[in-house]
DNA sequence: AATTAGCAGTCCGTGCGTTTGAGTGCTAAC
DNA sequence: GTTAGCACTCAAACGCACGGACTGCTAATT
């Protein structure tokens, strides 16, 4: 546990790098922060914060800045105060309010005034839960590959082939579907996507089906993400502004990932249970892309639509802003869906 | 007009700058290009281009670089000639022969397979064309605004709002809102990118009408471009790769119109004119993106649907491959269409 | 025991003069 | 009209020394 003393330092380490994303001193702590304490007192602070993993020196020289280990705990500090407040709430309500039209509407105008707010990428993942599945076929072809079927009310997905091990005859096969529809008819397919192998169902007498399990799961994961949801991502250009991808590569690599749908579906979708409410991935944590943080939230649109809104930026996020936009964003959408019934 | 030697020195200027992305000095041609006479001879050539305007010259000891007008020059050549194979041509086939599905997934099919083949951005705009204007409203506000309200058969479309010249008094707007349905119902809302504002029907008698009939058209195009298309980009990342955004912030801005889907809409879909067939924009020519060459094919996609297909990259673009790409795509969706009927 | 002032030490960034070399324009010869 | 040769220009690369931003440590202070 940290002392109050050592919390403050931190936070401010965190602030002031947010702000100016550069190597934060202890005098400018001193100066700014904290006045009453000296500025070789906050260094040793900073010098046992070091050791306990929170901040980083890039050189010997230099200040320090913070470790991803840093930013989660000055954002989960955040996320227990609800101080969330912000100018920009008119230019939002304004914004969505006026433009209240079909769903696709509303997902580019939020995406929209969230970039503008928010100076970062906004994403909207939308999922129609309507759509269930009705059966799953498992077409052995017969050359060692394995053809998934995923057949839903309104379609045929067939995008999935594994490889079969050897082992495998046409009665296992048939077994193993039997089991794959048990468990999966009438959901949506989007449930897959935090769907956690349940090993209890495969005992040892099917432990053979595991490897073969996890294969086709992986599929209709993959299939669920491209074929279940809506995806819109605006504001790729904000990411540039921010001084961590002045190099032009990184920025390329970053934005190539966001090109990427499934996989901002992924990120934004996989939210670890958290039922409402507001979820931060920072860096490599949980797989958000490289150095950069990703803030979502989840909103219900109606019955069968559900979607999340998302922000990435760099881990360098000024998430006071970001928090509260979220917030009443999805406070916004409520009251209007609320409206709409 | 150029002797046959110039013009072989501009195209080896072009070709090796394409490449190259560095200004091409005498020898280098004389050693690639044109081994038949001396780097003196083709100094003294390249002096007379440049006086001519094809050619820049970054300092005085700095080999030449092109300039648009020399690359306007050189995909003229280029589309006169008709050498278009290349070898990415299976992988285009399979590719999108493959993904036949709805018309959707062609679309982004399209974007995905020419930014990976071509290395630059990808953009395609399909417009429904079954969906026609019933009606044109004004709606005066008795503020001074004007409220312009489209109706289709499928919706109502009221973003715009122009500005009332003081001397339009309530039988003015009838009078005027009279005309504009007689020229626009029955059309297509994007016909008014287009369109022309044909001066022979107001007469002097109406010469007052002018101005509010070209506000009005603007609103017009702006609406048509927001809702008639449908606009999908890819690859915005591999703008990126290029030398020419070697600075993050002209990276950004170039990111950021691509980001304006109106924008990207009014540039492909504004041709010129051309009914079928390539169309190549330069610069500032033709209000390309700043530094950046548009590439465009119109495609038919079925009795109510057409689409432009288009590719967005450096002026300093493969013109010889990205031309040939086009040409090789829009020739597989005509037979895919055909196919379809 | 915790805090603080003071100071030596480290290392980054910057500015500056020099060198290097790529490429031209010009002149004179062919 | 073409070409060899040479003087000239100028951007880019390099090396170097200086300044200064911070720290860590030590010794004094509370």
């Amino acid at each position: 546990m940290l002392s109050e003393r050592k919390k403050k330092i931190l936070c401010a380490v965190v602030d002031s790098y947010i702000e100016t994303a550069s190597p934060v001193a202890s005098k400018d702590i001193q100066q700014e922060y904290l006045s009453d304490c000296s500025s070789a007192t906050i260094r040793n602070e900073l010098s046992t914060l070091e050791s306990m993993g929170y901040l980083i020196q890039p050189h010997v020289s230099a200040g320090r800045i913070p470790s991803e280990k840093a930013f989660r705990f000055y954002v989960n500090q955040l996320l227990t105060q609800s101080d969330v407040t912000v100018k920009e709430a008119e230019l939002i309500e304004n914004y969505l309010r006026h433009k209240v039209g079909s769903m696709e509407e509303v997902m580019t105008a939020i995406t929209h005034v969230i970039a503008e707010v928010t100076n970062y990428t906004s994403v909207v993942v939308k999922e129609d839960m309507s759509d269930r599945i009705t059966a799953i076929k498992l077409l052995d072809l017969s050359n060692g590959k394995l053809l998934v079927v995923i057949v839903t009310d309104s379609r045929v997905l067939k995008d999935g082939m594994v490889d079969l091990p050897d082992e495998f005859d046409e009665e296992m096969i048939a077994r193993a579907q039997h089991w794959l529809n048990k468990i999966f008819c009438g959901k949506h397919i989007s449930e897959f996507v935090n769907f956690n192998y349940p090993f209890a169902l495969v005992n040892d007498e099917f432990a053979q089906y595991n490897a073969l399990f996890k294969k086709i799961i992986d599929v209709l994961k993959r299939v669920s993400l491209m074929n279940g949801m809506d995806v819109e991502v605006y504001g790729e250009n904000k990411m540039l502004a921010h001084s961590e991808y002045a190099n032009v590569e990184d920025a390329r690599k970053i934005l190539a990932e966001m090109e990427n749908k499934e996989r901002i579906a992924e990120i934004l979708t996989n939210d670890g249970g958290v039922e409402n409410g507001l979820t931060v991935k920072i860096g490599a944590e949980e797989n958000a892309p490289e150095g950069c943080a990703v803030v979502t939230t989840r909103v219900h649109l109606g019955d069968n639509v559900s979607g999340s809104i998302g922000v990435i930026g760099p881990v360098r996020m000024n998430y006071r802003k970001v928090l509260s936009v979220l917030d009443k964003i999805s406070e916004i959408i409520i009251d209007l869906v609320g409206k709409g019934e």
